[in-house]
RNA sequence: GGGGCGGUGGCGAAAUGGUAGACGCAGCAGACUUAAAAUCUGCCGGACGUCAGUCCGUGUGGGUUCGAGUCCCACCCGCCCUACCA
């Protein structure tokens, strides 16, 4: 019977044998320098995914690699057993969410292990079990005490039909609708629980300079902390009522702050309001309560807002000012409130134009460009020739059925005070010209009005409207102007730059405007430097069974009491009724619900909500050095979560690899946790994980992301019971470089498996090829070069997970030994090594197939305690180079050369081919240019 | 609007500033076979040429350089994330 390569046959057998001589056990050994290679947990949602295949098998050859250049690499594993999907089978399917997961685990369990990866199976945590959320509750319990938990009145995603609040991955779509059962999603408002993530803001921000992270990673993190640089400053109402304090990144445009706006919710909206404006702050405050974020943050949607009735004093100029609401500010960034300066901030603009609101500029255009519209009949004649004296360029303009205009765009400051001058010699009485742009005026026939306030707006106005019946439509300056649409370009900037019309600070220059203002702001009780995020506190409470359940209680004579940390775990009722309305089963678990309050033993009742799967998956990398520690114990504030001679050996992650959607919840949450651990003294460092890898994701092989509906979704199972483990392992990490993902293709794997089953023939038998006679000294030292230069190549791409070159240089290495086997050499001493450095390399790409083989050819020692081959230089090194010969940068001849030949005989013999002295024929070479010794340039 | 990633043969992709297309898929031709599959051998960016070879070619346009897929500037296209963030 031919030895066939049937993976379905040592694949198995293999994955038993490792198991049963504790292959991939775990040893704390202190004379071994350690590696902890995480990759992200699985949630075990009952079959396993070629994207588990795409995260965890490359990993796992990146951890086999470090292994076998001899760290004690941990590598675990485990589940994220808590969430929805659960407890939604428990409510349609009436199966205990318990029940659930366990099976689900189970059969994961099975998938995972047909992987062939090394994980540490003996140091496997599942985070729904009681002895796991002990610790998460523990951990609750900590930040409580560390006064990083606290409990707020807010609002929430919320489905009417399932009467639960949605996390916000669960809420799909542009409206907003409820992933079970489609139904639109409103705000509640519930009191929760919530982290302060936002003390550690500023070090969460800092942390990322010292870790080994994807830039990618780092900025999304950067943006989603969100720090921006200000002022508040504090605007005041009457003396009965606390100012408005507002935050600014441009305390430079202060002197431009026409009005302000509010947002619906803020506190000072009820009291400021006056009688009259009631009503339609009281509709416009309840319509916007219905809107959620999304439907209010739609950047495209028209302007909307109400006037309350009140004005506040502008600090910096006295200017009274009037405060409107609108939903375009948000409560939940700064302080809920803005000074709007619209003639520099593009929505404070389309709000004042659309409301009629002043608008005044403040920072000077930093290009300078200004420009002028004249009105032909509201000049004398003679002006056209004026203008063609002085010089000054102008065109014909038609507006608006009003008749022919002279636009005219003016360059200088010079020119601008010559063409005034023109204006005033020729401007009829009644009669104006504009000037916008550099400077902002209206040149009437007995001199210009600047607008740099908004009494000068209105005075210009007054004189305007009382001047030509037409521009009663235009309520300001700015509106009058943005009507003339040649004016457009000029009219708008927020642009940093010189200020202007802003008092003692008009002058001031762009670049220091800030920092000055900002100082002068301190100095006289105004305002001061500040700082603000983006970042919000995280929000843990979930109204659902199954979560680790938050381990609080309200008690009606001492409030809100901890639980005592001996008391640990507060386990999840087993009994729980899982109602089709979907309401939390723990709200209506009278036996969970009712309990002896801790201090003073009467009466109270337990929170009901659970906490965010986050908080589980903050922590595993840590439970994972000693899952379950303590089981069974009772627990007090001094413990530590895991044995602390196994952390402190194997803490922290040294590499941690996933998808890249975690950027900014699960790894931002894992960062804060860590920092709040190190303030516990738990963690002696800052950062969980040092460095991070994210994979790209594998698609179907329509390029599309794979999904049922589609159709295009790859199932692992099949292919295992087809090509084998090793196969599909080698072919995800040779479709193309890790991070970017990629299309499945199904004759693409087909080359992989040949790629096997010449191994395996290179390996088993001779392939008719009969030994030769001594090989040539030649012959061998060809083959050990192409060894020990995969070696080389292929050492580099594993330390870089380039694992799709790495398979390529063994492909080749593949084709060389088939070619040596043709020439006779398979029985020498460098066709030995050649075929165990393949077999070493192949380990951690397909760690079957490579164990079977070696152990054919060295029985009774597994390939996964070798050490990874090194490269011998002399044997890698060529003796014969193609000497490239370009004439003007173009290849004109290739000569075969003694490698390390000297400049000058490359150069002799470049200039000796045949077609490189065509090339030269009647030219003058005026320089040579030798290079890395296997190039010569001759430049002509 | 802001940010990120990417654009190289028919396809997935290689390429420390130095021979563009390694490796694989698909395709074509041949060998073996009654035949097919499998396997093996060869070809495989485009145009011109009998050969030698020549010209063009890494999204577009410029630039730096003896030499650019690679570095710089300006743009175009695709995908992803984010967004009235004051």
């Amino acid at each position: 019977m031919p030895d066939k390569y049937i993976p379905q046959e040592i694949e198995p057998k293999w994955q038993a044998q490792w198991v049963a001589d504790g292959l991939y056990a775990t040893v704390e050994d202190p004379d071994k320098e350690k590696y902890y290679f995480l990759t992200m947990l699985p949630y075990p949602s009952g079959d396993l995914h070629i994207g588990h295949w795409y995260a965890m098998t490359p990993s796992d050859a990146a951890a086999r690699f470090r292994r076998m250049q001899g760290y004690n690499v941990f590598f675990p594993i485990g589940f994220d057993a808590f969430g929805l999907p659960a407890e939604n089978a428990a409510i349609q399917r009436g199966i205990h969410p318990y029940t659930w997961t366990l099976a689900n685990i189970d059969k994961m369990r099975r998938q995972l292990r047909s992987m062939g990866a090394m994980w540490a199976w003996d140091r496997e945590a599942v985070s729904c079990d009681p002895e796991y959320y002990k610790w998460t509750q523990w951990f609750f319990l900590k930040l409580y005490d560390m006064g990083l938990a606290y409990k707020e009145f807010a609002p929430v995603d919320w489905c009417p039909r399932c009467n639960t609040t949605l996390a916000r991955e669960q809420v799909w779509g542009d409206d907003r609708h409820c992933e079970r059962c489609g139904t639109p999603v409103i705000k509640k408002a519930l009191n929760q629980w919530k982290f302060r993530i936002t003390n550690y803001a500023q070090e969460l921000l800092d942390g990322l300079e010292t870790i080994d992270w994807p830039e990618r990673v780092k900025t999304m993190q950067t943006n989603w902390i969100g720090r921006s640089e200000g002022a508040e400053v504090q605007f005041s109402i009457t003396d009965d009522l606390p100012p408005i304090t507002v935050f600014t990144t441009r305390p430079d445009t202060l002197w431009g702050a026409t009005f302000m706006v509010l947002a619906p919710e803020h506190p000072l909206v009820a009291r400021i309001t006056a009688p009259e404006q009631q009503a339609a702050v009281d509709a416009y405050v309840q319509q916007a309560a219905r809107m959620d974020e999304i439907q209010r943050g739609a950047t495209d949607k028209e302007k909307t807002g109400v006037f309350t009735g009140a004005y506040a004093i502008n600090p910096v100029n006295g200017a009274r000012i009037p405060i409107w609401i609108a939903d375009y500010v948000l409560m939940t960034y700064g302080t809920g409130a803005i000074m709007a300066v619209p003639a520099h901030d593009e929505r404070d603009f389309d709000f004042a134009l659309k409301f009629g609101l002043s608008i005044t500029p403040v920072i000077d255009r930093p290009d300078g460009r200004a420009k002028s519209v004249v009105w032909e009949g509201s000049v004398s004649d003679g002006f056209e020739a004026a203008l063609q004296a002085a010089r000054i360029a102008y065109k014909y303009l038609t507006i608006e059925g009003r008749g022919r205009f002279l636009g005219v765009p003016l360059e200088s400051d010079a020119e601008i005070d010559a063409y005034t001058a023109l204006l005033l010699e020729h401007l009829k009485a009644g009669h104006w010209a504009d000037i916008v742009g550099r400077r902002w005026q209206v040149v009437f026939h007995d001199g210009p009005l600047t607008l740099d306030s908004i009494a000068a707006d209105a005075a210009i106005m007054a004189r305007c409207h009382a001047g030509y019946e037409l521009m009663r439509q235009f309520p300001t300056t700015m509106a009058m102007w943005q009507a003339v649409s040649w004016y457009r370009d000029v009219l708008f900037h927020h642009e940093v730059g010189t200020m202007i019309n802003s008092g003692v600070f008009s002058g001031a220059p762009g670049d220091r405007a800030k920092a000055e203002v900002t100082a002068w702001l301190a100095e006289q009780g105004k305002g001061k430097a500040a700082v603000n995020y983006r970042l919000r506190d995280w929000l843990i409470s979930r109204q659902r069974y199954w979560g680790a359940p938050i381990p609080m209680i309200d008690c009606p004579n001492c409030g809100t009491v901890a639980v005592p940390y001996g008391d640990l775990p507060v386990l999840l009722p087993e009994d729980a009724q899982f109602l089709p309305t979907g309401e939390s089963p723990l709200r209506f678990h009278e036996g969970f619900r009712r309990v002896k309050c801790p201090k003073c033993g009467g009466e109270a009742e337990r929170e009901t909500d659970t906490m965010d799967t986050f908080m589980c998956s903050s922590w595993y990398h840590y439970a994972y050095v000693t899952p379950y520690h303590k089981a069974g114990q009772r627990l007090s504030p001094n413990d530590t979560p895991w044995d602390e001679a196994a952390g402190a050996y194997w803490l922290p992650v040294d590499q941690y690899t996933g998808g890249i959607e975690h950027a900014t919840m699960h790894l931002i949450y894992t960062r804060f946790f860590t920092k709040a651990m190190r303030d516990m003294e738990l963690a002696p460092f800052d950062e969980p994980m040092l460095r991070l890898f994210n994979q790209g994701m594998i698609l179907g092989e329509d390029n599309e992301k794979m999904s049922k509906s589609r159709g295009n979704v790859v199932a692992p199972d099949d292919l295992v019971a087809r090509y084998g483990a090793d196969v599909i392992r080698a072919y995800l990490m040779f479709i193309g470089p890790w991070e970017l993902g990629g299309p499945w293709n199904s004759k693409g794997i087909e080359g992989v498996a040949r790629f096997m089953n010449d191994v395996w023939s290179l390996v088993v038998d001779d392939g008719g090829h009969a030994a030769g006679p001594a090989a040539s000294e030649k012959e061998v030292r060809t083959l050990r070069r192409a060894v020990h230069q995969s070696i080389r190549d292929a050492s580099a791409d594993m330390e870089a997970f380039k694992f799709n070159t790495v398979v390529a240089k063994l492909m080749g290495l593949r084709s060389t030994l088939k070619g040596a086997r043709a020439a006779g050499l398979h029985g020498t001493a460098a066709w030995d090594e050649a075929l165990d450095s393949l077999l070493l390399m192949l380990a951690p790409i397909a760690p079957h197939i490579s164990e079977e083989l070696w152990q054919r050819r060295h029985p009774g020692a597994s390939v996964h305690v070798q050490r990874w081959p090194s490269w011998d230089a002399d044997a890698a090194k060529e003796d014969v180079i193609t000497l490239v010969v370009q004439v003007n940068g173009k290849v004109r001849g290739k000569i075969e050369v003694p490698a390390g030949v000297d400049e000058a005989a490359a150069r002799e013999l470049a200039l000796a081919d045949p077609n490189v002295q065509r090339h030269l024929e009647n030219k003058v070479i005026r320089k040579v240019i030798v290079a890395g010794g296997a190039l010569v340039n001759i430049v002509v």
